[in-house]
DNA sequence: ACTTAATTTGCAACATTATAACACTTCTAT
DNA sequence: ATAGAAGTGTTATAATGTTGCAAATTAAGT
């Protein structure tokens, strides 16, 4: 795959439940090589991010969770999440209190988010070349940076599609 | 100035009073060319943020005021945000739930916010370089950047320099 | 000046997001 | 088997942010 392939959630068809399936292999094999565990709750709120088109805020997972019968509190979804965070299988957006799977789960990385105002979706973008930039800038000033998260709010394609068709 | 002089909180020394006075004459200007009202309440919750010398939560606003004889509810505070945030004189970090007065207000713009981990203090840098290369990046993948908000988590020049000194 | 409309602030209640503390269970390693 | 570590369940609470409506203030028109 090249590197900077357009995101899969910019594409508007896609077997989701493939994604989902290469998701949770991979996230497998990651805590595997970390030696890190992959419980049946956390490969559960995994997919259950991963299911979800948009971003999926904790009480979101929680719902999801309740209705199939279990009744987590929120430190049991918070728990797994901030495990999940932590191995970079997840991503949380700041601005949205949510979270996404990570689309390059592995290796460590910063990621450019794109949130479309109008459906909701994010896609992640992880351009290097964006971070060093900033890194070079902020170094600079004296400023030694560390990680960046950066979140663009704009229109996706699929939207500014249907907004051309509409008009 | 020259366009990307060193952010003033990333200066070690510099009479913060002035910044104050500064910000609040600018920012009534802002008002006066935008027909907004500058209003005591909004002045004094622009002064609180600008007289903290890190990111100031909305409850935080709320406390000082307190501590002053005034006893607003949440929603004047946060009302009171809203409208610096919307006239681009105070910015939100999201990942602090905190804000901060703009150094550059009048002008729109995105910033990238370097949030030292050790201190907590927030420089803001405005390299439109970086938010039009952002915009390239996500075009090329049909996704329309309105705008970008970038917040980089490291250490800062002082904090550098005291880790260096006690080692 | 007087009236009216719009904006701003006060206030009460509530909604959402996140964490602390501790008990209990499950897994891992010796 | 047993001890320690890691994970989960549970209760309660903290921190952050919003809705809706009433009262006060301000701006604008007559
Ligand atoms: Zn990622
Ligand atoms: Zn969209
Ligand atoms: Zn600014
Ligand atoms: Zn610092």
């Amino acid at each position: 795959m090249p590197r900077d392939a357009t995101p899969t959630a910019l594409k508007v068809h896609h077997d989701h439940d493939r994604c989902i399936a290469d998701a949770l292999a991979a996230a497998a094999e990651v805590c595997r090589e970390l030696g890190a565990r992959f419980t049946p709750l956390r490969r559960r709120v995994l997919e259950i991010v991963w299911q979800s088109h948009k971003p999926l805020g904790a009480y979101g997972i929680l719902d999801v969770l309740a209705a199939e019968g279990r009744r987590p509190m929120p430190p049991t979804v918070y728990r797994a999440l901030d495990f999940l965070v932590a191995k970079g299988l997840v991503h949380r957006i700041p601005s949205l209190n949510a979270f996404i799977g990570c689309t390059r789960p592995g290796r460590r990385h910063d990621g450019q988010y794109l949130i479309c105002h109008n459906c909701g979706t994010v896609a992640e973008l992880t351009d290097e070349g964006l971070n060093t930039a900033l890194g070079k800038a902020a170094r600079g000033h004296g400023f030694a940076v560390e990680s960046v998260l950066t979140e663009a709010v704009g229109l996706c394609p699929a939207c500014a599609e249907r907004r051309k068709t509409a008009s």
